[in-house]
DNA sequence: TGAACATATGCATTGTTGTTCAACTGACCA
DNA sequence: TGGTCAGTTGAACAACAATGCATATGTTCA
């Protein structure tokens, strides 16, 4: 009852530091709301079509060009993009052209650049 | 030839702004390195470990309370961040401290968070 | 109207991922 | 030495995600 005290102790620092880290974190649908945006950048796909779509609009078999896959494919995506909001699109004819649609998005994706070209 | 002349003029438009699109997009190496990053940030558990290690080291026990999944499940997920270099770990007797190791990822996270509070 | 085209969509398939469970390692202490 | 505690590891499994294929939609033009 005392040689474990200081085990103890310990446990109960490390408790306190849970609870203080718990405040960082935020409630669970923000968390999850976050994770998808992540999610979503996480494929080098849907990443190259972000990246290609910064500063200009393609249409799909554009993006089919420059993300080295089929138009299916690149459709499929889009419409995961399109879902979270993150592409917004214009029709033309036969054409449908999309573009980028949140301006955080280009900058999430730039520090990520910075990251990797740094690491 | 000449009525789609029109239409093979907007493809030929259209391929050049993929060229120019093709050139904001890096290699592919550098493509699968950024889209690793996100991926590891892409999933709830994982990020509320990052955040729980913001500015404070914790224990695997006290990370699994925290995020409220098993000490086995957080282990795993270090494995991860591990091997992606994001955490480091330290070892004190049976305790094994982590803390993050890369000052991008905070950033990156708290570039997110400011996303997911505004949209 | 019908052919040709750009894109979308549903389904099937295959690959990946997060978690759990059980067994294991290594440290501490009695 | 043996027991307990903190953490790790590997196998198994269910859920999910990316792509391809075939088919559908909707537009243009002859």
């Amino acid at each position: 009852m005392k040689m474990n005290k200081q085990l103890h102790d310990a446990a109960f620092v490390d408790r306190h530091g849970a609870l203080q880290a718990q405040r960082a974190i935020h409630d669970d649908s923000t968390m999850l709301a976050l994770s998808e945006i992540f999610k979503i950048l996480g494929d080098p796909t849907r990443l190259k079509i972000c990246l290609a779509l910064e500063h200009r609009e393609l249409c799909v078999g554009d993006l089919a060009l420059v993300a080295g896959i089929s138009e299916s494919a690149v459709s499929h995506q889009l419409h995961s993009l399109k879902t979270l909001r993150l592409v917004r699109y214009r029709r033309e004819g036969k054409m449908t052209y999309y573009m980028l649609d949140d301006e955080h998005i280009e900058q999430l994706i730039s520090l990520g650049v910075k990251h990797v070209e740094e690491g």
